[in-house]
RNA sequence: GGUCCUGUGGUGUAGCGGUUAACAUGCCUGCCUGUCACGCAGGAGAUCGCGGGUUCGAUUCCCGUCAGGACCGCCA
């Protein structure tokens, strides 16, 4: 008989019918003459009840099995007794009394339990991924990935985009993260790049007049992995002509405000809150603030620049800059050593220490209480808005290290006070990025976003003369504290994008062979446009209420970017390696396969 | 490249300079006809990640290494 119905669909409306079901075993309860068995699908679980008096043979396949067994069984659905019913279970209600069951395969005891709370490895988590995907909570995440990307697909149909696929072998450019490389057998010596994102592609696609491209693209970027990061990853990408930063925001809020609705049932409000890239670090020390909770960064720089302390003048004095956060009525709960161990963690981000202050009724107490007394005092109460029983917590420092340190020290005070509603979904859209970002070592500027954002038009005089002022026509979508992605408006007119590559330190000739096809595409009638891209793993996982990306993704990567279920990477045969021209010329490469 | 945390039966943990290495769960056997975290009784199962060092003696302390994780750098 066939599979009739899917076991956590099974229901009291089913009573007094035959099914027949094709699962796995979750549980065997083997009363000595009566059998229990939980079988289990993609959509829950039911049990099924053998009784030797009803069904003599069936009961006898009943006792030889064993968890994750898979089975087929028919029989009848039976409404339980009252006193029978489990409320824990959508099928608690009825039972199906087996008539017949078969062991279509036997299973291995499974090295992790199939629960809905894991408590096992990662590592042996991502070697039986098989096994862990069994789990219901990592089902419904691969089903509210499967929702996402169906719902997207449909509203980009429906505002007339056109999917496209682009090369997954493709060119190595410079700029932006490192590489994968893809040997060439055919041109030896030579390679190919595993896109970082379908960037020139999509901006080919409007010189072709496609108008409105979209694709659920594969990137890659051989960068080191965080919890959030992985080195492939998937990104919803789009781009249109002759549409305006505002209306490509516009359409995006509301692709962001029905995805919301259709797959989670919650209702966000548009048009999404916006700040500037400068406020967002002047105020949360970060480019993806999470504006769920206060705790802003106060600059004190001016209270505090004619103190005696020297650590807060001569950061002054040094063009740095001295901020506080006002932890409110937690004075009592921290101690002294508590707050000397802060400076640890603000160490990690490059602070040489951090100050604090306790305010109490008479004023400031702490080490550093004795050179801010008096007007001095008033004021950086009076500007932390702080009242007795608040702790002040100072970073002096330069400008990005203050921010880094208050940035992430405000982040850690919002989870462990639980000043954040984890339930609220707050979209952000963070506006006027510089740019170009310099870089120190190298003494040279680098594209904030890409090197082919578009400045504002009134800047674009100043890309020589004053590169460090020109902002770009750019946005990025945070939510919750994490940059969804980020898009611009791009250049389109050849003079202007080699002036950008001039900018960056190209030369032009260095510019017509890493970018050449691009320019020239731009001389055929390039339509105005921009897009933007966004990180579907991380939404997946904002939306699925977790914290680490591998459990948004089927087989991801472990921390050092390997797969322990396939064991990739691995060396290949040295005849492979022949074909391609390549040798290994490391000693460490012992693991030969030939 | 760096910092930190973790590594003990299948799984998750406890433990300690000298133990018969503990507990839970899982597994196996027996009993059990209303269980659903079934119950009861019994049993098997661990070179304490690997290598080196300190020590009379190391699972325990130290160094290295490997694996997993978090973070900094990096990620246009």
């Amino acid at each position: 008989m066939a599979r009739s119905h899917y076991c956590g669909e099974v229901t009291e409306q089913h009573a007094g019918e035959r099914v027949s079901l094709k699962g796995w075993v979750q549980k065997r309860r083997d009363l000595g003459g009566l059998i229990f068995i939980d079988v289990r699908d993609r959509s829950g679980i039911v049990q099924v009840v053998f009784n030797p008096e009803i069904a003599e043979e069936a009961a006898a396949v009943a006792e030889r099995l064993r968890s994750e067994y898979v089975v087929h069984i028919d029989g009848l659905v039976v409404k339980r007794a009252d006193s029978q019913v489990n409320e824990n279970l959508k099928t608690g209600r009825i039972e199906v009394q087996a008539d017949h069951a078969e062991i279509i395969n036997a299973a291995k005891t499974p090295p992790l339990t199939i629960s809905d709370e894991s408590s096992v490895g990662e590592d042996l988590r991502l070697k039986y991924r098989y096994l862990d995907l069994r789990r219901k909570p990592m089902f419904d995440t691969l089903k509210l990935r499967s929702d996402v990307t169906i719902a997207i697909r449909n509203f980009l149909n429906k505002e007339g985009f056109l999917e496209v696929e682009t090369p997954i072998l493709t060119k190595s450019t410079p700029e932006g993260a490192r590489d994968y490389l893809v040997p060439s057998r055919v041109h030896e010596g030579e390679f190919y790049a595993l896109p970082q994102s379908p960037q020139l592609f999509k901006q080919l696609l409007m010189v072709s007049g496609v108008d409105k491209y979209f694709q659920i693209a594969r990137c890659f970027r051989d960068e080191d992995l965080r919890a959030d990061r992985q080195p492939e990853f998937t990104q919803v990408d789009m781009e249109m002509s002759f549409r305006s930063l505002e209306e490509i925001i516009e359409l995006n809020e509301r692709l962001m405000v029905q995805l919301m609705e259709e797959v989670k049932d919650i209702r966000v409000e548009a048009p999404f809150q916006r700040m500037t890239y400068q406020d967002a670090m002047d105020r949360y020390g970060s480019d993806k603030p999470d504006v769920r909770f206060g705790l802003e960064l106060v600059n004190v720089s001016d209270i505090v620049k004619d103190s005696s302390f020297k650590v807060f003048t001569g950061a002054v004095e040094r063009g740095g800059e001295v901020k506080l956060i006002n932890v409110k009525g937690q004075a009592a709960n921290y101690s002294r050593k508590d707050l000397d161990a802060f400076g640890e963690f603000a160490a990690v981000y490059g602070a040489k220490g951090l100050a604090w202050l306790k305010v109490e009724e008479g004023g400031l107490k702490g080490p550093i209480a004795k050179f801010f007394e008096g007007d001095m005092a008033d004021a950086l109460i009076e500007r932390a808005e702080a009242e007795a029983g608040d702790v002040l917590l100072f970073a002096a420092d330069n400008p990005t290290v203050v921010a880094d340190t208050l940035g992430a020290l405000r982040l850690k005070f919002g989870r462990e006070l639980g000043l954040i509603d984890e339930s609220v979904f707050k979209f952000l859209w963070i506006t006027d990025w510089p740019l170009f970002e310099h870089d120190e070592e190298e003494g040279r500027f680098y594209a904030a976003h890409h090197p082919f954002t578009a400045p504002f038009e009134e800047d674009i005089e100043k890309l020589e003369s004053d590169p460090h002022s020109v902002r770009a026509q750019a946005y990025d979508l945070v939510l919750n504290g994490y940059e969804l992605g980020g898009g611009s408006l791009r250049i389109y007119q050849r003079d202007v994008q080699e002036k950008m590559f001039r900018a960056l330190g190209f030369s032009d000739e260095e510019a017509r062979e890493q970018f050449g096809f691009l320019l020239e595409a731009f001389e055929y009638g390039t339509p105005p446009h921009g897009g933007i891209a966004f990180g579907l793993d991380r939404l997946i996982m904002l939306l699925a209420g977790r914290t680490n990306l591998r459990d948004t993704i089927a087989f991801p990567k472990t921390a050092s970017a390997s797969d322990p279920l396939t064991d990739a990477p691995s060396p290949v045969a040295n005849s492979q390696l022949q074909e391609l021209g390549l040798s290994v010329n490391s000693q460490n490469r012992s693991k030969d396969t030939e």
